[in-house]
DNA sequence: CGATAAGCGAGACGGTACGTCTCGTCTTTGA
DNA sequence: TCAAAGACGAGACGTACCGTCTCGCTTATCG
């Protein structure tokens, strides 16, 4: 076994783990504070870092939201099996209501969507982002579909898109909140008999 | 009868409605092109005007936006009658998919978004535009209730926000097309038996 | 012979002198006040005047100036006959520098001196305001000549810059005051025997 | 011997001297060519240099003047010796006025001074820099008492303000030429006999 | 007596420049 | 080679004044 893919073995100073911490950590500290928008020289001061090192570890603003949001949002949303289609969106739901509403991670997802509507880059962390959550969702009611509590023929895309268009819409227009209760109901009114 | 409440009735030039409707027509100008962001000063140059004229008429940029833009949604959207509330609710959707598929709207549209995440006075123009878009649907779902075609006791605004969530998440993301085919099976899916 | 150049002998409403005085004294308390620079918006608003009615009655605002800053002057230099000239020169700066120490004229002639370095139209009302000082100095002087004070081929011009062009060198530049005592030792610098 | 002021000693790029005389070239030329007003954007514009980098090295448009202008007098009055103090001033105006009819010196001189009615920092710079010429005049004069070509007790304030006066003066009303002529005329009116 | 013509306060308008802010890149020094 | 610091070109931001141009009114003079 050779070890050819690593040619240079490597040399100079290691890239500095908590550096890239403290970067994410500070990067929340903000979107918390929640005072200003968070800016590249904002975070960089902050986080007590170059600027340059921040473009060294992530392309845009973009990315470091989308990458310290997401390491909130990973254990929030473990996809619980509760035997029912209609008990697993509902949980599903509510713990993605619930992670919306602490406020580093909904301030963070909004700023996401908004840089992504003038930056490419943005647009692109946005898209992994929520293809992954998408795909999230899908797992969960496919596991539906194969224990028949959805019709083999239901239009997965389209309940996913009402459910995720349903919190992003209250997220970032605000008009009202993601309570308890709007998960459950929203629950009930994405799976059949609707649409049947 | 007192006409004390307005005391000086007005002295200055008058504001000139050809400027304003010069800058509306400039600000949709650049978004269709979409050539660049629409920024103030470009904007006070394509329609010939002073960065100051447009800050006498509009606050934010926000605002400049969310007004070119309903001036041409409003004729979009009657609102037309069917006959059935799946009727009205697939046309509206299907209006309200077109309207947003023409670039310039979409862009604006998505503009204002992305200004409403930072600007306190573009959320709150958002939130007007939007309240004005959710009571449009829910006239024509109030109809629907009327005739008997809606359950009393259905939650409108939970339809409504899963409808506009819908648009709005195609649209911010772009992951999938706001296509006339999504607007009847959208419509189909958001009325009973849902949710019953 | 028809007189031809006053066609049309006046219609409308006459001027009013009110108005007019109610500018210069405003400009002065703004020089006085010396809050801020006087620009012919805030002189505008503080004679509580259109600003076209100041364009009006002057073209510039340094032609506001000289006139607020003249009428001021004109009764401080009598241009008084002590019997010599030293005396006369003498009173003359003496009565100069007590008038450029009060703080409206000599911030009001700073400013003219500032804008005159910009607009031509300043310059102009400077270059007006100078030489009618330059002649009453010069005035002095040669009532100097006449009584056998000064050598008939006494260069007058160069006395009369110096004499100015010290007091504007200490009004413009701050670094020495315009004592009284300055004065007096200046004006027996300028008269011979020096540059006999 | 501690080292303890200097603690950090310095990171970052460093300060481009190239950039900074780009600056300081640019304004003299926009001077020079005198077409037009020199704004700080038609100097950032005309040095191909962000606005910033002019505010970083110099905290008003005065500032860059004064800089661009102290380099070029410099080496113009360099307080020659002719053994005798009516030719040492001689020279030193002749070598004042040759300077300030180059256009562009004479004209940032006028505009340092225009800047300094309004601006306190301009002010300041004002200050400097006549500070500085006056004690080059100054230098001149004593040694002339040194040589006892001039009386000890002599007002060498008055005599410098009546030559720097006169400059000045001619320079800013431009009523009459700061001509050779002049300057030799001058020289001999400030000093003794004159007001013995 | 109108009709006509200013004068006047108010303020909109097209401009220009201001000084600040952020962006993303580049360069220096020390680790 | 990495990292902190920060200079740099670029350009948008929102504000301040400029001088001109209407507005709706008031006040004078003339036919």
């Amino acid at each position: 076994m050779a070890a050819s893919p690593a040619r240079r073995p490597h040399t100079g100073r290691n890239r500095n783990q908590a550096t890239r911490q403290a970067i994410l950590d500070a990067s929340l500290d903000l979107l918390i504070s929640g005072e200003a928008a968070m800016t590249m020289e904002s975070l960089a001061a902050a986080a007590g870092v170059g600027k340059q090192t921040v473009y060294r570890w992530w392309p845009s603003k973009a990315a470091v939201l989308a990458e310290a949001l997401s390491g909130r949002a990973r254990d929030l949303v473990p996809a619980a099996d509760t035997g029912t289609v209609l008990g697993d969106v509902t949980a599903f739901l509510a713990a993605m209501f619930r992670s919306a509403n602490q406020p580093g991670v909904g301030r963070a997802l909004r700023m996401i969507m908004a840089e992504a509507q003038t930056s490419p880059q943005a647009a692109q962390v946005l898209r992994a982002y929520t293809a992954g959550r998408r795909q999230a969702l899908r797992t969960v009611l496919e596991r539906g579909v194969d224990r028949g509590q959805l019709p083999p023929d239901a239009d997965l895309d389209l309940i996913i898109d009402q459910a995720f268009g349903f919190v992003w819409y209250r997220l970032l227009v605000g008009h009202a909140p993601l309570s308890r209760r709007a998960a459950t109901d929203l629950a009930k009114r994405l799976l059949p008999p609707c649409g049947a």
